[in-house]
DNA sequence: GTCGTTGCAAAGCGTTTGCAGCCTA
DNA sequence: TAGGCTGCAAACGCTTTGCAACGAC
């Protein structure tokens, strides 16, 4: 169903490419070095399909627009994601994945409610900006 | 320099018996029952003018527009913010407070990286859904 | 009476959608 | 050649802003 075209390669490949999670915007930046017409609408319905297929992930933080990173290699179409978190460095504005987790925190919560997930996000400065 | 209208009255109000973070919609709707003609310009306006005056907290979570919060009474103007996290539940869309925190979380982050602040959602069915 | 505040309308940003033409399979 | 894909422009939801009238002090 899904045609192989150039422009759909473009925005995979900036993706897989990256090492990190990227806006709409710098996707459209890296994906018109190859097709220099690229529009801004094709991207996000690329992401979305991608995102579908399970090929991406859509990296929401607070207070930030989403942003979007490869897929692990070793997850197929149907299984869960791999669960991690992102930090975010406030001077580079770049998001990066993080391993590990903390475990459910359902202790956090009132007595009564059940939690089904949890995110984190951590903030601060990155290797590279904390030179 | 600040003067108390009914409106700004009647959206600190809203925030402050609500128990809960709200949306501007919310706050408009609840505010609207003192000062019917009342804008949602006008409560974005006293938002962020409370929000600076550490009155109520602006509150982001993924994915999510902003909610307000009544900020903690023994909070003061130039004290630290109550760190505290969030629950989401997504059956009525509300959003808690919650109390408590596992600590920094430094250990997620690679080496290099300096962790400054964290923030943590849990999501999943509140007391009343979870029925 | 002054000057901050209000309501309205318009604009901003990120994202989605309608549509006509294009291009892959 | 059919039907999905593309680019453009318009629309969307949330939030901010310009402006003239209003109202608290």
């Amino acid at each position: 169903m899904e045609r192989n075209t150039r422009q759909r390669q473009a925005v995979l490949d900036a993706i897989d490419h990256a090492g990190r999670a990227l806006a709409p915007g710098e996707i459209l930046e890296l994906a018109q070095a190859s097709v220099a017409s690229l529009n801004l609408s094709t991207i996000y319905r690329h992401l979305n399909a991608l995102q579908e297929d399970a090929r991406i992930h859509k990296v929401m933080l607070p207070g930030q627009a989403a942003r979007y990173e490869a897929a692990c290699a070793d997850e197929g179409v149907d299984a869960a994601h791999h669960h991690h978190h992102h930090f975010h460095c406030h001077r580079c504005d770049r998001v990066y994945a993080l391993h590990g987790c903390p475990g459910s925190l359902q202790e956090l919560a009132p007595k009564g409610f059940v939690v089904q997930a949890h995110e984190i996000t951590l903030r601060g400065l990155c290797a590279g900006c904390a030179k």
